[in-house]
RNA sequence: GGGCCCGUGGCCCAGCCAGGAUAGGGUGCCGGCCUUCUAAGCCGGUGGUCCCGGGUUCAAAUCCCGGCGGGCCCGCCA
C-alpha cells in the first residue's frame, strides 16, 4: 500500500541509528544492511538502556563480541543522531541526539499540524463496511453494541485513510424470528407501548412472550407423540419455559397475560408462525403491512440507541426488499445451472467442499485450512428462502451499488462457517472478485457476568441500560466534585466510556463484560484519556497562540519530557499498524501509555509558567504534539472530545 | 468425534504472528501529595509457577510437540 505525506520521525531515527551503526560494523570488515538493523532496533524496557536498543546475537553472533568495540566505533564515527553508544550485555543501547529527535518531531508537527499521523492512501478505494445488523426483534444488546463500536471503528479507520466509505445496515426482517414478533404483534392487534418503555424494548417483550408460548406449543405437541422415555425430558423442557416466561410476564404482566389469551399453547401456533414466514417472503398485503410496522418500530428504538452511541449508518437495507425485488430469485436461478449445484435431502444446495478442496483457493478467499464445508442449503422445501442465500444476493447489492472495492461484514465469529460459505458460494457462481474482496471482520462474543443471554427469552444486557447507568454514575461524579456538566457532555463521557471497554479487548476474545465493573467511571477508561486531553486542551487555549516550533530548547529534552517525545514521535508508525491491523486494542496501549507519561510530567513540571522562552517553546510543541495525537486517536476510535471534564 | 479460539498477580487486560535485558498497564488493598497550567490526577508500597510437561535456541510468555481447563462451530436457525 502506498501512502501520501510519510511524515515519520521516529522511523526516520531507526533509519538514521542504523546506518550509523552499519557503519561502524562495516569498518569491522562485517557487512549488515542499514534497514535490517533499523528494523531490529527496540525500545529499551528502561530509560537507563538509553533511547534504542540493539541486541546483537540478532544480527550475527559473531559480533557479540565486538560489542564493545562496535560500541566505541560508532561513537567515534559521529552521526547527526547518535549521542552516545553503550556495550550492555550484548545490547548495543543507543542515546539519540536530542537536537535530532526535536528537529524531526518539530518539522513533522508544524508541517502536518493537525493532520500528524494520518496517513492517507495515494489512491482512495471504495469500502462498504456493513455492521450492526441486528435483528428488529428486541432493543440492542451488549453484543450488538460491541458489533457497533467495532464497525464504526473499521469505517472510521477508512474514512480517515482516505477511502470513500457507505455504511450499511442489514435489516433482517424475513427470518423466523420477525415472524415470531409478527405473530404476537397481530394477535394482540397492534399493541401500544406503556409510557415507561421504549418502543424496542416493550416489543423485545412482546418478541421473547411469543416465542417462548409458541415454543410451548411446539413441545406440547411433541408430547402427544412422545415415548414414556421422552416425556419426562420433554415435560421439564416445558417447566423451564414456563418459569421463563413467568419471568418475562413480571416485567409486563398485561402483555403475556392478553397474549396467553390470544394464543392457545395447546394448538399448532408453529405452524400459524411458519405459514407467516411465507407469506411474508410472496408480499401479502395483510401481513405485510403489520410486518413492516412492527420491524419500523423496533428499528426506531435501535436507531435511538445508535444515535446515543454516535453511530451513524448510510443505508438501511431490508431483506424483504430484497427478496421482493427478485435479486435472491436471481441467484437461485443462478444457482440452478451452476456445476455445483445438488440436491442435499431434497433441498436445493451448492457442494462446496469440491471447491474448497483447493488449498490455494481457500488461501485466497481466506477460508480457514481446516474447515468441514458441508453443502450450502440454499431453500427450505417450502420454497422460502434461507439466510446465507439471501446474503448473496445482498453482497452482490452491496458491491454493485457503490462500486466496492472491499466489503466489510462484521459478523460475530461464530458465523465463520456461513461467512466461509458465502464467499465459496459466490466464487461458484462467477462472482470472483466479490468472494475475494468480501471481509468478514469476525468477532468474539460479550457474555455478561452471571447471566446467560437470550434474545428469544428476554434475557439481555441492553446498550440503552449501560449509557444510562453510566451517565448516572459521572453525574454523580460531577457533583461530588461540584463541577456542572452539561447533558450532553455526559452522554460524551458515558459513551466513550462503553466504547472503550468494547475497543479495549481484541476482538478475537471473549469479552467478559461485568455490568459492575463498566460503569465505573475510573482511571484506565476513555476518561482518563479524556481527562488527559481536556488538560493538554486546557494549556494550549490558555496559551492562544500558535507553537514556535523554529525556536525549541533541544537541550531541555530529558526525563519524561524525552520520553514523552519519543512517543509522539512513534504516533505515525502505532497509526498506521492500527489501520492495517485492524486493531483498536493497540491503539490504546499506547494511548493510555501515553496519557501516563504526559499526566506524570504535567504533575511535576511547570508549563506556561516556565521562564526560558525556548524551554517553554519546548514543551507546548510537546502538549500540541500529545494533543494532536490523543485527538487523531479519538477520531479513528470514534471517542468524543470533551472541552471540560 | 472433527475443527477453530482463549488460558499472563485476587479481578480485567497488553505483550505472542515477525523469540531478546529485571514480564508491562489498570483495578483492588496500604500510605503520601491540592495557596502554582483541571486531584476523574500524581508519587510510593503491596501482589506473578506467563495453565502443565517436553523440545528447538546463546536466549521462550512468544516458535514446535503432547496434555489439561474454558468458549465457539459442525441445522431446511441466523
Amino acid at each position: 500500500m502506498r501512502y501520501l505525506s510519510v511524515c515519520e520521525p521516529y522511523a526516520e531515527l531507526k533509519k538514521c541509528v542504523g546506518r550509523a551503526i552499519a557503519r561502524a560494523v562495516a569498518s569491522l570488515k562485517v557487512s549488515i544492511d542499514p534497514e535490517v538493523v533499523a528494523g531490529m532496533l527496540q525500545e529499551p524496557p528502561k530509560p537507563e538502556f538509553g533511547d534504542l536498543a540493539l541486541p546483537l546475537p540478532r544480527v550475527s553472533k559473531e559480533l557479540v563480541e565486538n560489542c564493545g568495540d562496535i560500541a566505541s566505533l560508532v561513537g567515534e564515527a559521529g552521526s547527526e543522531c547518535v549521542e552516545k553508544v553503550q556495550c550492555v550485555s550484548s545490547y548495543l543501547n543507543v542515546w539519540a541526539r536530542s537536537s535530532y529527535i526535536v528537529e524531526k518531531l518539530a518539522t513533522a508537527l508544524s508541517k502536518l499540524g493537525r493532520e500528524y499521523g494520518i496517513t492517507k492512501k495515494e489512491k482512495p478505494a471504495r469500502v462498504v463496511v456493513e455492521f450492526v445488523s441486528a435483528n428488529p426483534v428486541h432493543p440492542l444488546h451488549i453484543g450488538s453494541g460491541r458489533n457497533a463500536v467495532l464497525g464504526d471503528f473499521i469505517a472510521r479507520v477508512h474514512e480517515l485513510s482516505g477511502d470513500l466509505v457507505e455504511r450499511r445496515y442489514y435489516v433482517n426482517d424475513l427470518g423466523l424470528q420477525v415472524a415470531n414478533l409478527v405473530y404476537g404483534y397481530i394477535k394482540l392487534g397492534r399493541p401500544r407501548r406503556p409510557e415507561f418503555l421504549k418502543d424496542d424494548h416493550f416489543l423485545g417483550l412482546l418478541y421473547a412472550a411469543t416465542s417462548t408460548i409458541v415454543d410451548i406449543a411446539k413441545l406440547k405437541k411433541k408430547l402427544e407423540t412422545a415415548s414414556e422415555a421422552e416425556s419426562g425430558e420433554i415435560r421439564r423442557e416445558i417447566d423451564a419455559l414456563l418459569g421463563e416466561l413467568f419471568r418475562i410476564r413480571s416485567k409486563l404482566p398485561d402483555l403475556v397475560d392478553s397474549l396467553l389469551k390470544s394464543v392457545d399453547p395447546s394448538r399448532d401456533a408453529e405452524r400459524e408462525v411458519r405459514n407467516l414466514t411465507q407469506l411474508l417472503e410472496l408480499g401479502d398485503k395483510s401481513v405485510v403491512d403489520a410486518h413492516r410496522e412492527v420491524v419500523n418500530r423496533v428499528l426506531a428504538g435501535i436507531r435511538e440507541t445508535l444515535e446515543k452511541l454516535g453511530v451513524f449508518f448510510d443505508k438501511w437495507d431490508y431483506e424483504s426488499d430484497l427478496v421482493r425485488s427478485g435479486l435472491v430469485g436471481e441467484v437461485l436461478s443462478k444457482a440452478r445451472s451452476s456445476e455445483y449445484y445438488m440436491l442435499h435431502k431434497n433441498a436445493p444446495a451448492l457442494d462446496l467442499a469440491k471447491l474448497a478442496e483447493s488449498p490455494e483457493l481457500r488461501e485466497l478467499l481466506g477460508v480457514p485450512e481446516h474447515l468441514e464445508i458441508p453443502p450450502l442449503i440454499l431453500a427450505r422445501s417450502d420454497g422460502t428462502t434461507l439466510y446465507t442465500t439471501r446474503d448473496i444476493a445482498y453482497t452482490i447489492k452491496k458491491f454493485s451499488e457503490f462500486s466496492a472495492d472491499r466489503v466489510y461484514n462484521v459478523v460475530a465469529i461464530e458465523q465463520t462457517l456461513p461467512q466461509a460459505q458465502l464467499r465459496l458460494a459466490l466464487h461458484a457462481l462467477g462472482y470472483v472478485r466479490e468472494a475475494t474482496s468480501l471481509v468478514h471482520y469476525a468477532y468474539e462474543m460479550v457474555n455478561v457476568k452471571g447471566l446467560s443471554m437470550s434474545g428469544r427469552r428476554a434475557r439481555y444486557v441492553t446498550v440503552d441500560e449501560v449509557l444510562d447507568e453510566l451517565a448516572a454514575r459521572v453525574r454523580e461524579l460531577a457533583v461530588k466534585r461540584g463541577v456542572n456538566l452539561a447533558e450532553d457532555v455526559v452522554l460524551k463521557i458515558a459513551r466513550s466510556a462503553f466504547k472503550y471497554a468494547m475497543l479495549s479487548v481484541s476482538p478475537r476474545k471473549t469479552l467478559v463484560f461485568d455490568p459492575e465493573q463498566a460503569v465505573e467511571v475510573k482511571s484506565g477508561t476513555s476518561t482518563y484519556l479524556q481527562y488527559t486531553l481536556a488538560r493538554a486542551n486546557g494549556i494550549m487555549s490558555r496559551y492562544g497562540r500558535e507553537v514556535e516550533f523554529s525556536e525549541l530548547d533541544s537541550e531541555g529534552l530529558v526525563g519524561k519530557r524525552r520520553e514523552l517525545a519519543l512517543l509522539i514521535a512513534r504516533f505515525p508508525e502505532v497509526f498506521r499498524k492500527v489501520v492495517a491491523e485492524l486493531a483498536p486494542e493497540d491503539l490504546i496501549s499506547y494511548l493510555n501509555r501515553l496519557a501516563e507519561v504526559f499526566n506524570s510530567w504535567y504533575d511535576a513540571d511547570p508549563i506556561l509558567a516556565e521562564p526560558r522562552e525556548e524551554l517553554r517553546n519546548l514543551k507546548l510543541a510537546l502538549v500540541y504534539g500529545a494533543k494532536v495525537v490523543i485527538e487523531n486517536s479519538f477520531k479513528l476510535l470514534g471517542l468524543d472530545i470533551v472541552e471540560r471534564i
